[in-house]
DNA sequence: CCACACATTTACTTTTATCGCACAAACCGA
DNA sequence: TCGGTTTGTGCGATAAAAGTAAATGTGTGG
Protein backbone atom coordinates (compact mmCIF):
# COMPACT_ATOMS: atom_id res chain seq x y z
CA UNK A 1 0.00 0.00 0.00
CA UNK A 2 2.05 3.18 -1.26
CA UNK A 3 1.46 6.70 0.56
CA UNK A 4 2.24 10.03 -1.03
CA UNK A 5 5.21 11.66 0.47
CA UNK A 6 4.25 15.00 0.34
CA UNK A 7 0.70 14.65 1.65
CA UNK A 8 2.19 12.26 4.35
CA UNK A 9 4.51 15.11 5.08
CA UNK A 10 2.21 17.60 5.61
CA UNK A 11 -0.10 15.93 7.60
CA UNK A 12 2.73 15.28 10.15
CA UNK A 13 3.36 19.17 10.36
CA UNK A 14 -0.07 19.71 10.89
CA UNK A 15 0.23 17.08 13.95
CA UNK A 16 3.24 19.28 14.75
CA UNK A 17 1.82 22.16 15.30
CA UNK A 18 -1.57 20.46 17.16
CA UNK A 19 1.06 19.71 19.56
CA UNK A 20 2.81 22.66 20.35
CA UNK A 21 0.71 24.29 22.87
CA UNK A 22 1.94 28.08 21.57
CA UNK A 23 2.35 26.47 17.95
CA UNK A 24 5.43 26.78 15.99
CA UNK A 25 7.69 28.69 13.72
CA UNK A 26 8.32 27.84 10.36
CA UNK A 27 11.62 27.17 11.21
CA UNK A 28 10.90 25.23 14.15
CA UNK A 29 8.71 23.13 11.65
CA UNK A 30 11.27 23.05 9.12
CA UNK A 31 13.30 21.41 11.89
CA UNK A 32 10.31 19.50 13.25
CA UNK A 33 9.82 17.75 9.76
CA UNK A 34 13.68 17.84 8.90
CA UNK A 35 13.42 19.49 5.82
CA UNK A 36 14.48 22.61 4.67
CA UNK A 37 12.68 26.09 5.46
CA UNK A 38 11.09 26.32 2.29
CA UNK A 39 9.81 23.52 2.08
CA UNK A 40 7.82 24.02 5.37
CA UNK A 41 6.77 27.29 4.30
CA UNK A 42 5.02 25.79 1.47
CA UNK A 43 3.53 23.33 3.56
CA UNK A 44 2.11 25.87 5.85
CA UNK A 45 -0.25 27.74 3.07
CA UNK A 46 -1.15 24.67 1.81
CA UNK A 47 -2.27 24.17 5.63
CA UNK A 48 -3.65 27.57 5.75
CA UNK A 49 -5.62 27.23 2.83
CA UNK A 50 -7.60 24.81 4.37
CA UNK A 51 -8.10 26.47 7.39
CA UNK A 52 -6.04 23.99 9.52
CA UNK A 53 -4.02 26.21 10.73
CA UNK A 54 -3.48 30.05 11.62
CA UNK A 55 -0.88 31.97 11.42
CA UNK A 56 -0.46 34.99 14.41
CA UNK A 57 0.46 38.04 13.54
CA UNK A 58 3.81 36.90 14.99
CA UNK A 59 4.20 34.44 12.28
CA UNK A 60 3.79 31.71 14.76
CA UNK A 61 1.40 28.58 13.37
CA UNK A 62 -1.24 27.22 15.16
CA UNK A 63 -3.84 24.98 14.88
CA UNK A 64 -6.95 26.47 12.80
CA UNK A 65 -10.65 27.02 13.42
CA UNK A 66 -10.78 24.25 10.46
CA UNK A 67 -10.29 21.30 12.98
CA UNK A 68 -13.94 22.38 14.88
CA UNK A 69 -15.82 22.17 11.55
CA UNK A 70 -14.02 18.31 11.06
CA UNK A 71 -15.43 17.43 14.50
CA UNK A 72 -19.01 18.35 13.90
CA UNK A 73 -19.22 16.44 10.70
CA UNK A 74 -17.31 13.07 12.79
CA UNK A 75 -20.29 11.01 12.94
CA UNK A 76 -22.67 13.77 14.40
CA UNK A 77 -26.25 11.93 14.32
CA UNK A 78 -24.75 9.07 15.74
CA UNK A 79 -22.81 10.99 18.67
CA UNK A 80 -25.91 13.02 19.38
CA UNK A 81 -28.35 9.12 20.22
CA UNK A 82 -25.09 7.32 21.72
CA UNK A 83 -24.39 10.30 24.19
CA UNK A 84 -28.02 10.02 26.67
CA UNK A 85 -27.39 6.12 26.40
CA UNK A 86 -23.58 6.46 27.85
CA UNK A 87 -24.92 9.13 30.36
CA UNK A 88 -27.22 6.68 31.99
CA UNK A 89 -24.89 3.74 32.15
CA UNK A 90 -21.74 6.02 33.92
CA UNK A 91 -24.86 7.45 36.36
CA UNK A 92 -26.23 3.69 36.70
CA UNK A 93 -22.53 1.64 37.29
CA UNK A 94 -20.68 5.18 39.19
CA UNK A 95 -18.24 4.28 37.00
CA UNK A 96 -16.66 6.10 33.13
CA UNK A 97 -18.49 5.10 30.39
CA UNK A 98 -17.15 4.64 26.79
CA UNK A 99 -17.88 4.18 23.21
CA UNK A 100 -15.23 3.09 21.22
CA UNK A 101 -14.84 2.60 17.26
CA UNK A 102 -12.26 0.67 15.72
CA UNK A 103 -9.78 2.80 13.41
CA UNK A 104 -7.50 0.40 11.85
CA UNK A 105 -5.87 -1.73 14.27
CA UNK A 106 -7.00 0.60 16.93
CA UNK A 107 -9.93 1.30 19.40
CA UNK A 108 -10.69 5.00 19.71
CA UNK A 109 -12.75 5.87 22.11
CA UNK A 110 -15.21 8.51 20.60
CA UNK A 111 -17.48 9.45 23.38
CA UNK A 112 -17.28 9.59 27.03
CA UNK A 113 -19.27 10.64 30.33
CA UNK A 114 -17.46 9.90 33.42
CA UNK A 115 -20.07 9.37 36.72
CA UNK A 116 -21.50 12.44 39.12
CA UNK A 117 -20.50 12.43 42.83
CA UNK A 118 -17.89 10.05 42.73
CA UNK A 119 -14.56 11.24 44.33
CA UNK A 120 -12.06 9.54 42.48
CA UNK A 121 -12.79 8.95 38.53
CA UNK A 122 -11.02 7.07 35.60
CA UNK A 123 -10.82 9.72 33.35
CA UNK A 124 -10.83 8.55 29.51
CA UNK A 125 -10.07 10.93 26.66
CA UNK A 126 -11.55 11.75 23.73
CA UNK A 127 -9.88 10.69 20.92
CA UNK A 128 -7.36 8.24 22.62
CA UNK A 129 -6.76 5.25 21.27
CA UNK A 130 -4.74 1.52 21.66
CA UNK A 131 -4.82 -1.51 20.17
CA UNK A 132 -7.70 -3.60 19.09
CA UNK A 133 -5.33 -6.35 21.33
CA UNK A 134 -5.43 -4.43 24.61
CA UNK A 135 -8.00 -3.20 26.78
CA UNK A 136 -11.70 -4.56 27.01
CA UNK A 137 -13.04 -2.40 24.77
CA UNK A 138 -10.79 -3.28 22.05
CA UNK A 139 -11.31 -7.23 22.91
CA UNK A 140 -14.42 -6.83 22.51
CA UNK A 141 -14.70 -5.42 18.71
CA UNK A 142 -12.80 -8.14 18.04
CA UNK A 143 -15.20 -10.34 19.66
CA UNK A 144 -18.14 -9.10 17.77
CA UNK A 145 -16.06 -9.51 14.45
CA UNK A 146 -16.67 -12.66 13.16
CA UNK A 147 -14.16 -15.61 13.95
CA UNK A 148 -10.58 -15.69 12.62
CA UNK A 149 -7.61 -17.86 12.77
CA UNK A 150 -5.48 -14.66 14.49
CA UNK A 151 -8.19 -14.76 17.46
CA UNK A 152 -6.60 -14.81 21.21
CA UNK A 153 -8.03 -16.63 23.63
CA UNK A 154 -9.17 -13.32 25.15
CA UNK A 155 -11.43 -12.97 22.10
CA UNK A 156 -12.58 -16.28 21.82
CA UNK A 157 -13.82 -15.86 25.34
CA UNK A 158 -15.04 -12.61 24.80
CA UNK A 159 -16.92 -14.18 21.93
CA UNK A 160 -18.73 -16.50 23.70
CA UNK A 161 -19.37 -14.41 26.70
CA UNK A 162 -20.57 -11.75 24.31
CA UNK A 163 -18.69 -9.32 27.23
CA UNK A 164 -15.09 -8.88 27.52
CA UNK A 165 -13.48 -7.85 31.06
CA UNK A 166 -10.14 -6.59 31.46
CA UNK A 167 -7.65 -6.18 34.62
CA UNK A 168 -4.76 -3.23 34.39
CA UNK A 169 -4.68 -3.96 30.51
CA UNK A 170 -4.11 -0.62 29.93
CA UNK A 171 -4.20 1.15 33.18
CA UNK A 172 -2.64 -0.58 36.19
CA UNK A 173 -5.42 -0.83 39.03
CA UNK A 174 -8.08 -0.57 36.52
CA UNK A 175 -11.00 -2.67 35.47
CA UNK A 176 -12.81 -2.72 31.87
CA UNK A 177 -15.09 -4.50 30.53
CA UNK A 178 -17.09 -3.71 27.16
CA UNK A 179 -19.69 -5.64 25.08
CA UNK A 180 -19.44 -5.55 21.05
CA UNK A 181 -21.93 -3.39 19.16
CA UNK A 182 -20.86 -5.41 15.53
CA UNK A 183 -22.72 -3.46 13.25
CA UNK A 184 -20.89 -0.63 13.89
CA UNK A 185 -17.49 -2.76 14.42
CA UNK A 186 -17.41 -0.82 17.51
CA UNK A 187 -17.94 -1.75 21.56
CA UNK A 188 -19.24 0.11 24.44
CA UNK A 189 -18.39 -0.09 28.23
CA UNK A 190 -16.89 1.13 31.51
CA UNK A 191 -13.50 1.35 33.52
CA UNK A 192 -13.34 2.00 36.81
CA UNK A 193 -11.07 1.14 39.89
CA UNK A 194 -11.17 -1.93 41.59
CA UNK A 195 -14.35 -1.39 43.38
CA UNK A 196 -16.45 -2.02 40.12
CA UNK A 197 -19.78 -4.08 41.03
CA UNK A 198 -18.74 -6.35 37.99
CA UNK A 199 -21.73 -8.41 37.91
CA UNK A 200 -23.80 -5.32 37.96
CA UNK A 201 -21.57 -3.68 34.83
CA UNK A 202 -21.83 -6.35 32.92
CA UNK A 203 -25.56 -6.32 33.02
CA UNK A 204 -25.78 -2.83 32.28
CA UNK A 205 -23.02 -2.94 29.24
CA UNK A 206 -24.58 -5.65 27.50
CA UNK A 207 -27.70 -4.18 28.00
CA UNK A 208 -26.34 -1.20 26.59
CA UNK A 209 -24.80 -2.89 23.47
CA UNK A 210 -28.11 -4.29 22.59
CA UNK A 211 -30.02 -0.96 23.00
CA UNK A 212 -27.58 1.21 20.96
CA UNK A 213 -27.68 -1.61 18.11
CA UNK A 214 -31.12 -1.29 18.13
CA UNK A 215 -31.22 2.52 17.93
CA UNK A 216 -28.84 2.71 14.55
CA UNK A 217 -28.96 -0.78 13.06
CA UNK A 218 -33.17 -0.30 12.68
CA UNK B 1 2.95 32.19 -2.09
CA UNK B 2 3.62 28.65 -4.00
CA UNK B 3 1.32 25.80 -2.28
CA UNK B 4 2.13 21.82 -2.45
CA UNK B 5 -0.26 20.33 -5.11
CA UNK B 6 -0.38 16.81 -3.48
CA UNK B 7 -0.98 18.04 -0.25
CA UNK B 8 -3.80 20.22 -1.60
CA UNK B 9 -5.55 17.75 -2.86
CA UNK B 10 -5.43 15.23 -0.13
CA UNK B 11 -7.11 18.22 1.85
CA UNK B 12 -9.73 18.38 -0.50
CA UNK B 13 -10.10 15.26 0.17
CA UNK B 14 -10.25 15.01 3.28
CA UNK B 15 -12.79 18.03 3.12
CA UNK B 16 -14.80 15.71 0.67
CA UNK B 17 -15.17 12.62 2.82
CA UNK B 18 -15.74 15.17 5.52
CA UNK B 19 -18.80 16.79 4.04
CA UNK B 20 -20.81 13.34 2.77
CA UNK B 21 -23.11 12.00 5.45
CA UNK B 22 -22.28 8.45 4.45
CA UNK B 23 -18.74 8.43 3.46
CA UNK B 24 -17.28 7.98 0.12
CA UNK B 25 -16.02 4.93 -1.91
CA UNK B 26 -12.94 5.49 -3.31
CA UNK B 27 -14.04 5.73 -6.94
CA UNK B 28 -16.17 8.39 -5.75
CA UNK B 29 -13.34 10.20 -4.55
CA UNK B 30 -11.25 9.91 -7.73
CA UNK B 31 -14.66 11.03 -9.49
CA UNK B 32 -14.48 14.59 -6.75
CA UNK B 33 -10.80 15.01 -7.07
CA UNK B 34 -11.15 14.55 -11.03
CA UNK B 35 -8.27 12.17 -10.88
CA UNK B 36 -7.88 8.37 -11.62
CA UNK B 37 -8.64 5.60 -9.17
CA UNK B 38 -5.06 4.70 -8.43
CA UNK B 39 -4.25 8.22 -6.99
CA UNK B 40 -7.03 8.21 -5.33
CA UNK B 41 -6.17 4.76 -3.44
CA UNK B 42 -2.93 6.46 -2.56
CA UNK B 43 -4.41 9.46 -1.10
CA UNK B 44 -6.88 7.18 0.73
CA UNK B 45 -4.35 5.25 2.08
CA UNK B 46 -2.16 8.36 3.62
CA UNK B 47 -4.91 9.90 5.32
CA UNK B 48 -5.69 6.69 6.69
CA UNK B 49 -2.35 6.06 8.01
CA UNK B 50 -2.62 9.69 10.22
CA UNK B 51 -5.83 8.60 11.30
CA UNK B 52 -7.82 11.61 9.74
CA UNK B 53 -10.08 9.23 7.95
CA UNK B 54 -11.20 5.35 8.52
CA UNK B 55 -12.08 2.72 5.93
CA UNK B 56 -15.77 0.39 6.62
CA UNK B 57 -15.77 -3.19 6.89
CA UNK B 58 -17.52 -2.26 3.44
CA UNK B 59 -14.54 0.04 2.06
CA UNK B 60 -16.27 3.15 2.03
CA UNK B 61 -14.02 6.03 3.62
CA UNK B 62 -14.94 7.89 6.68
CA UNK B 63 -13.55 10.72 8.50
CA UNK B 64 -11.58 9.77 11.54
CA UNK B 65 -11.54 9.85 15.10
CA UNK B 66 -8.00 11.60 15.02
CA UNK B 67 -10.42 14.87 14.06
CA UNK B 68 -10.95 14.28 17.82
CA UNK B 69 -7.91 14.86 18.96
CA UNK B 70 -7.39 17.58 16.78
CA UNK B 71 -10.27 19.65 17.78
CA UNK B 72 -9.25 18.77 21.66
CA UNK B 73 -5.91 20.69 20.79
CA UNK B 74 -7.06 23.57 19.35
CA UNK B 75 -6.82 26.87 22.12
CA UNK B 76 -8.01 24.27 25.00
CA UNK B 77 -7.21 26.45 27.85
CA UNK B 78 -8.36 29.33 26.05
CA UNK B 79 -11.93 28.17 25.05
CA UNK B 80 -12.29 26.68 28.78
CA UNK B 81 -11.62 29.86 29.92
CA UNK B 82 -13.80 31.93 27.96
CA UNK B 83 -16.44 29.33 28.13
CA UNK B 84 -18.27 30.41 31.22
CA UNK B 85 -17.89 34.23 30.45
CA UNK B 86 -20.05 33.55 27.30
CA UNK B 87 -22.86 31.38 29.16
CA UNK B 88 -22.85 34.18 31.65
CA UNK B 89 -23.23 36.84 28.59
CA UNK B 90 -25.79 34.74 26.64
CA UNK B 91 -28.05 34.25 30.19
CA UNK B 92 -27.45 38.02 30.82
CA UNK B 93 -28.37 39.27 27.01
CA UNK B 94 -31.07 36.66 26.60
CA UNK B 95 -29.60 36.51 23.15
CA UNK B 96 -26.52 34.19 21.70
CA UNK B 97 -23.06 35.22 22.60
CA UNK B 98 -20.32 34.00 20.64
CA UNK B 99 -16.47 34.29 20.69
CA UNK B 100 -14.75 34.48 17.08
CA UNK B 101 -11.15 34.66 15.74
CA UNK B 102 -9.05 35.87 12.75
CA UNK B 103 -8.40 33.07 10.30
CA UNK B 104 -6.70 34.56 7.49
CA UNK B 105 -9.50 37.07 5.96
CA UNK B 106 -12.06 35.33 7.65
CA UNK B 107 -13.71 35.39 11.36
CA UNK B 108 -14.46 31.90 12.67
CA UNK B 109 -16.76 31.63 15.37
CA UNK B 110 -14.80 29.15 18.08
CA UNK B 111 -17.23 29.17 20.70
CA UNK B 112 -21.15 29.90 21.23
CA UNK B 113 -23.44 30.00 23.82
CA UNK B 114 -27.59 29.86 23.27
CA UNK B 115 -29.58 31.45 25.75
CA UNK B 116 -32.10 28.96 27.43
CA UNK B 117 -35.54 30.02 28.03
CA UNK B 118 -36.04 31.44 24.77
CA UNK B 119 -38.50 30.29 22.25
CA UNK B 120 -36.84 31.76 19.51
CA UNK B 121 -32.72 31.32 18.97
CA UNK B 122 -30.25 32.83 16.85
CA UNK B 123 -28.31 29.35 15.73
CA UNK B 124 -24.60 30.05 15.24
CA UNK B 125 -22.70 27.04 14.67
CA UNK B 126 -19.24 26.26 15.91
CA UNK B 127 -17.03 26.48 13.04
CA UNK B 128 -18.47 28.53 11.01
CA UNK B 129 -16.86 31.49 9.28
CA UNK B 130 -17.36 34.86 7.53
CA UNK B 131 -15.28 37.58 5.48
CA UNK B 132 -13.91 39.64 8.43
CA UNK B 133 -15.60 43.06 6.57
CA UNK B 134 -19.30 41.36 6.67
CA UNK B 135 -20.85 41.01 10.23
CA UNK B 136 -20.10 42.47 13.96
CA UNK B 137 -17.65 39.58 14.84
CA UNK B 138 -15.47 40.48 11.72
CA UNK B 139 -15.60 44.28 12.00
CA UNK B 140 -15.12 44.49 15.59
CA UNK B 141 -12.07 42.16 14.43
CA UNK B 142 -10.65 44.58 12.06
CA UNK B 143 -11.21 47.55 14.56
CA UNK B 144 -9.22 46.39 17.61
CA UNK B 145 -6.06 46.15 14.91
CA UNK B 146 -3.80 49.39 14.26
CA UNK B 147 -5.56 51.69 12.13
CA UNK B 148 -4.77 50.88 8.27
CA UNK B 149 -5.66 52.63 4.59
CA UNK B 150 -8.28 49.76 3.84
CA UNK B 151 -10.24 50.69 7.26
CA UNK B 152 -13.63 50.93 5.99
CA UNK B 153 -16.20 53.31 7.47
CA UNK B 154 -17.46 50.68 9.53
CA UNK B 155 -14.33 50.08 10.91
CA UNK B 156 -13.44 53.66 12.31
CA UNK B 157 -16.48 54.08 13.66
CA UNK B 158 -16.13 50.86 15.38
CA UNK B 159 -12.83 51.96 16.69
CA UNK B 160 -13.93 54.90 17.81
CA UNK B 161 -16.66 53.08 19.88
CA UNK B 162 -15.01 50.12 20.83
CA UNK B 163 -17.94 48.01 19.45
CA UNK B 164 -19.60 47.26 16.44
CA UNK B 165 -23.49 47.07 15.70
CA UNK B 166 -24.63 45.28 12.44
CA UNK B 167 -28.18 44.55 11.13
CA UNK B 168 -28.76 41.56 8.53
CA UNK B 169 -25.45 41.83 7.09
CA UNK B 170 -25.06 38.10 7.94
CA UNK B 171 -28.52 37.04 8.11
CA UNK B 172 -31.47 38.75 7.50
CA UNK B 173 -33.72 39.93 10.75
CA UNK B 174 -30.51 39.59 12.99
CA UNK B 175 -28.86 42.31 15.17
CA UNK B 176 -25.24 41.64 15.88
CA UNK B 177 -23.19 43.53 18.48
CA UNK B 178 -19.57 42.71 19.16
CA UNK B 179 -16.50 44.11 20.93
CA UNK B 180 -12.71 43.76 19.93
CA UNK B 181 -10.30 41.81 21.91
CA UNK B 182 -7.31 43.25 20.66
CA UNK B 183 -4.54 41.52 21.98
CA UNK B 184 -5.95 37.74 20.24
CA UNK B 185 -7.10 39.43 17.38
CA UNK B 186 -10.75 38.21 18.27
CA UNK B 187 -13.91 39.44 19.10
CA UNK B 188 -16.70 38.62 21.33
CA UNK B 189 -20.18 39.66 20.91
CA UNK B 190 -24.22 38.37 21.19
CA UNK B 191 -26.60 37.87 17.78
CA UNK B 192 -30.47 38.23 18.27
CA UNK B 193 -33.41 38.92 16.47
CA UNK B 194 -34.54 42.77 16.12
CA UNK B 195 -35.94 42.52 20.09
CA UNK B 196 -32.49 42.61 21.25
CA UNK B 197 -32.43 45.43 23.92
CA UNK B 198 -29.55 46.92 22.17
CA UNK B 199 -27.90 49.34 24.87
CA UNK B 200 -27.93 46.58 27.46
CA UNK B 201 -26.02 44.54 25.19
CA UNK B 202 -23.10 47.01 24.08
CA UNK B 203 -22.23 47.21 27.57
CA UNK B 204 -22.82 43.98 28.80
CA UNK B 205 -20.23 42.64 25.71
CA UNK B 206 -18.15 45.33 26.22
CA UNK B 207 -17.45 44.40 29.84
CA UNK B 208 -16.98 40.90 28.37
CA UNK B 209 -14.45 41.57 26.45
CA UNK B 210 -12.29 43.46 28.87
CA UNK B 211 -12.48 40.71 31.03
CA UNK B 212 -11.30 37.91 28.82
CA UNK B 213 -8.54 40.18 27.96
CA UNK B 214 -7.17 40.25 31.47
CA UNK B 215 -8.14 36.68 31.99
CA UNK B 216 -6.10 36.01 28.99
CA UNK B 217 -3.27 38.79 28.65
CA UNK B 218 -2.21 38.90 32.12
C1' DC C 1 -18.38 -24.36 -12.08
C1' DC C 2 -17.60 -20.60 -14.90
C1' DA C 3 -18.05 -15.90 -16.59
C1' DC C 4 -18.37 -11.47 -15.22
C1' DA C 5 -18.14 -7.15 -12.83
C1' DC C 6 -15.87 -4.79 -9.41
C1' DA C 7 -12.48 -3.44 -5.98
C1' DT C 8 -7.69 -3.29 -4.84
C1' DT C 9 -2.92 -3.49 -5.50
C1' DT C 10 1.40 -3.62 -8.21
C1' DA C 11 4.86 -2.68 -11.94
C1' DC C 12 6.69 0.52 -14.82
C1' DT C 13 7.39 4.77 -17.97
C1' DT C 14 6.59 9.57 -18.51
C1' DT C 15 5.72 13.91 -16.77
C1' DT C 16 5.89 17.40 -13.48
C1' DA C 17 5.76 18.92 -8.91
C1' DT C 18 8.95 19.21 -5.29
C1' DC C 19 13.43 20.01 -3.33
C1' DG C 20 16.91 22.77 -1.72
C1' DC C 21 20.21 26.06 -2.93
C1' DA C 22 21.02 30.77 -3.30
C1' DC C 23 19.58 35.23 -3.10
C1' DA C 24 16.63 39.35 -1.48
C1' DA C 25 14.25 41.71 2.29
C1' DA C 26 13.08 42.83 6.71
C1' DC C 27 14.22 43.14 11.38
C1' DC C 28 16.96 44.02 15.48
C1' DG C 29 20.16 45.19 18.76
C1' DA C 30 24.28 47.66 19.39
C1' DT D 1 25.03 52.72 10.33
C1' DC D 2 26.34 48.25 10.47
C1' DG D 3 26.85 43.01 11.37
C1' DG D 4 23.92 39.31 12.53
C1' DT D 5 19.73 36.98 12.60
C1' DT D 6 15.33 35.65 10.85
C1' DT D 7 11.85 35.66 7.19
C1' DG D 8 10.42 35.11 2.66
C1' DT D 9 11.04 33.87 -2.62
C1' DG D 10 12.92 32.50 -7.65
C1' DC D 11 14.88 28.78 -10.31
C1' DG D 12 17.15 24.63 -12.34
C1' DA D 13 18.14 19.55 -11.07
C1' DT D 14 15.95 15.65 -9.49
C1' DA D 15 13.06 12.71 -7.04
C1' DA D 16 8.23 11.93 -6.60
C1' DA D 17 3.79 11.58 -8.44
C1' DA D 18 0.72 10.69 -12.44
C1' DG D 19 -0.98 7.64 -15.51
C1' DT D 20 -1.18 3.88 -17.97
C1' DA D 21 -1.84 -1.22 -17.89
C1' DA D 22 -2.11 -5.44 -16.10
C1' DA D 23 -2.23 -8.83 -12.05
C1' DT D 24 -4.80 -10.29 -8.04
C1' DG D 25 -8.55 -10.95 -5.36
C1' DT D 26 -13.73 -11.17 -4.27
C1' DG D 27 -18.35 -11.67 -4.71
C1' DT D 28 -22.53 -12.48 -7.83
C1' DG D 29 -25.59 -14.63 -10.84
C1' DG D 30 -26.16 -17.71 -14.42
Amino acid sequence: MSTLKTLDRGLSALWAIARAPHGLTVAELAAELGVDRAIAYRVAATLELHGLINRQPDGRLLLGAAVLELERRFAPQFRAQAQPLLVGLSAETQATAFLSLAQGDNAAAILVSEPENVLIRVGYRVGSTHPLSRGAAGIAILAGRPPSDGDTDEVIEARRLGYSLTRGRLQKGAVGVASPIASLDASIGVVAMEDLDIGQAIGKVQDCAVRLAKLVGG
